[in-house]
RNA sequence: GCGCCCGUAGCUCAGCUGGAUAGAGCAACGGCCUUCUAAGCCGUGGGUCGCAGGUUCGAGUCCUGCCGGGCGCACCA
């Protein structure tokens, strides 16, 4: 339908090019906008305002010419010069509905298109270390990363969903002793537990399964508690391991799955960290200073110079990370998105330049990042910073068990990632209106009732079975909903390429309403048979148009409520 | 102090690569269930888009400065 308005217009310019009327040495690329306002017609063109100086004519004296140069097309039916300058189209009430049986054919394919080419793509988010369970940060990384991912998928790209964690280092040494000392009976409160140990209550069911030789199996690795409370090689393997399991688990609970888990101790184990450091140097952007080795990232656009090599011999995290990236280029990802928390921002700019220093034809600016901002969660109008589990921090699990999965994860991907996010959790839980979750697995659910009670009256109609004159339809709402399911293709299209996965909620909020308000005005099951049959077939359209939205979610479309 | 993000209705937030009188939900008030699920619908009120400049045919959107909030500024990750 754009695609349409579009290559008229182009055609009209490129008729007004060879008249003389356009200059021809420029190109001209008409911009189609959905219209705000009924009044302005389907579509809108600012290109006469554009234009216009090149012109050398008044925007309007302008849209005319066009408007007299734009082919005939049956798809049009009236086109109007309005303001400044704009040409608004108001398309002919067929083609509107020409949506309906496009959605119905294509099924679970619709708004789906294959511009990524099978292209590849690696998307790395949660990426949490093993020293305890996931805290509600993680679950908005992992709504937003994976349905990042769903949405690539969706517009033909090969995607591999990735978490990086940290095995070994200081991090996981505090975990083995938190763990040792919970096994030795000491807890928290004691004058003997460990500096800035890991205090929450995980630890002590943690040590209590190590003692009783429990095998533990998460998705990267199996151990077996060796149930010795001296051995502090083995106390760290179990740790990790049912740490990791831990979010394993809480991650398939919130219907993520992962392709590869990459371990930053493999990286030296694989001699890619000394290969990464030996190349730095090779170009010479490595120097002795203070006992300790830098690299020269200032000179890629960071602020001042970054240790790489500390006193101590050992690297900081940043050498791995840029290590881990260059092998991430080597694997052949042409663009690798980096799903993480804002507070990891100053990162961004380190392994970028630390990347560019390699010399290894990485382009500028790769990889890409998306970083979400922090989350609050609110009950009853009270932040609540606790929970039993982790002491220090909400769980993803406490969500997921009290509002559900698909609650939270409609929440978790509804706001834009660059601005904190309020959870609250009473919205979340309320069974009415006011949960925009409900409101749309509401207009989904309704429809299927609506099958099933015309299945009652021996009527059977599957969910894709078009059917129906569909220019029966004439009323306001049917035409308007007809051109928000042609909205759906460019949504997942744009939704994707601006790594802006809050806009599918947004739609779907709103296709929901506009399906809401028809059914309140307008029945279905009438006794006029060829209506009633076209009416189901746009009821159809937006059922399917829904499904495939909460899917891109992972959110459930259920058929009854 | 420096860097990044945010500041739109009482509250929570949209506003698609600048476009025509700034939108939605909630809350408030008033209506709609012998009728396909009221987890729904209809109506009413509500705004100097943080402030001040600038760019242009046009700015919530771009630039500069300021104010307010969040995050980050390690030889921690």
């Amino acid at each position: 339908m754009k695609e349409t308005v579009t290559q008229l217009l182009e055609s009209a310019l490129a008729t007004l090019q060879s008249e003389g009327a356009l200059p021809s040495d420029q190109s001209f690329t008409p911009n189609v906008d959905n219209t705000k306002d009924k009044s302005h017609g389907d579509y809108a063109c600012n290109i006469a305002l554009v234009a216009a100086k090149s012109a050398k004519q008044p925007p309007r004296k302008l849209a005319e010419a066009l408007v007299a140069a734009l082919p005939k097309s049956a798809a049009i039916k009236k086109v109007e010069i309005a303001g400044p300058g704009f040409i608004n189209f108001f398309m002919s009430t067929a083609s509107a509905f020409e949506v309906v049986r496009s959605v119905l054919e294509q099924a679970g394919q619709f708004g789906r298109n294959t511009s990524g080419n099978g292209e590849k793509v690696q998307v790395e988010f949660v990426s949490a270390n093993p020293t305890g369970p996931l805290h509600v940060g993680h679950g908005r990384g992992a709504a937003i990363g994976d349905c990042l991912c769903r949405l690539l998928e969706a517009n033909g790209y090969s995607v591999t969903r990735e978490f990086y964690y940290n095995d070994a280092g200081v991090q996981i040494d505090n975990l083995a002793l938190s763990s040792q000392a919970r096994i030795k009976g000491i807890t928290p409160e004691d004058e003997q537990w460990p500096a800035d140990g890991y205090r929450g209550e995980y630890i002590a069911d943690l040590a209590r399964a190590y003692m009783a030789a429990e095998t533990v199996l998460a998705d990267d690795r199996k151990v077996t508690g060796a149930a010795d409370p001296e051995d502090l090689e083995s106390i760290r393997e179990f740790a990790v391991a049912y740490l990791r399991r831990e979010q394993d688990l809480d991650l398939k609970a919130f219907g993520v799955e992962f392709d590869v888990y990459f371990l930053e101790s493999s990286l030296y184990k694989s001699g890619k960290v000394e290969a990464t450091v030996r190349r730095l140097t090779d170009n010479g952007y490595t120097y002795e200073h203070d006992g300790a080795t830098w690299l020269k990232t200032t000179e890629f656009g960071d602020d001042k110079d970054r240790v790489m090599r500390k006193k101590d011999g050992n690297y900081t995290y940043f050498l791995p990370d840029v290590a881990y990236h260059f092998d991430k280029w080597q694997r052949g990802f042409s663009t690798v998105i980096n799903e993480q928390g804002a507070d990891h921002h100053s990162t961004v700019t380190r392994v970028r330049a630390g990347l560019q220093a390699l010399k290894a034809g990485i382009p500028v600016g790769w990889p890409d990042y998306v970083l979400h901002q922090m989350v609050m969660v609110t009950r009853s109008g009270e932040e609540v910073k606790l929970s039993k589990r982790a002491g220090s921090y909400v769980t993803l699990r406490d969500l997921i068990d009290e509002v559900g999965r698909d609650a939270t994860r409609f929440f978790l991907a509804a706001r834009r990632v660059d601005s904190q996010l309020t959870f609250d959790i009473d919205l979340a839980r309320s069974q009415s209106n006011e949960n925009p979750v409900y409101y749309v697995q509401y207009a989904h659910a309704r429809i299927c009732s609506v099958l099933r009670k015309l299945a009652e009256s021996g009527v059977s109609r599957g969910f894709n079975d078009y059917r129906g004159d569909l220019s029966l339809l004439t009323l306001d709402e049917e035409k308007e909903l007809a051109n928000q399911l042609a909205k759906y293709p460019e949504l997942v299209a744009n939704a994707a390429t601006q790594r802006e996965p809050h806009h599918i909620t947004h739609y779907l909020r709103e296709l929901a309403g506009q399906f809401h308000t028809y059914y309140n005005a307008h029945k279905v099951l009438i006794e006029d048979e060829a209506l009633r049959d076209a009416r189901l077939s746009l009821y159809l359209a937006v059922r399917q148009v829904i499904a495939n939205g909460l899917d891109l979610l992972a959110v459930s479309a259920p058929e009854e409520m």
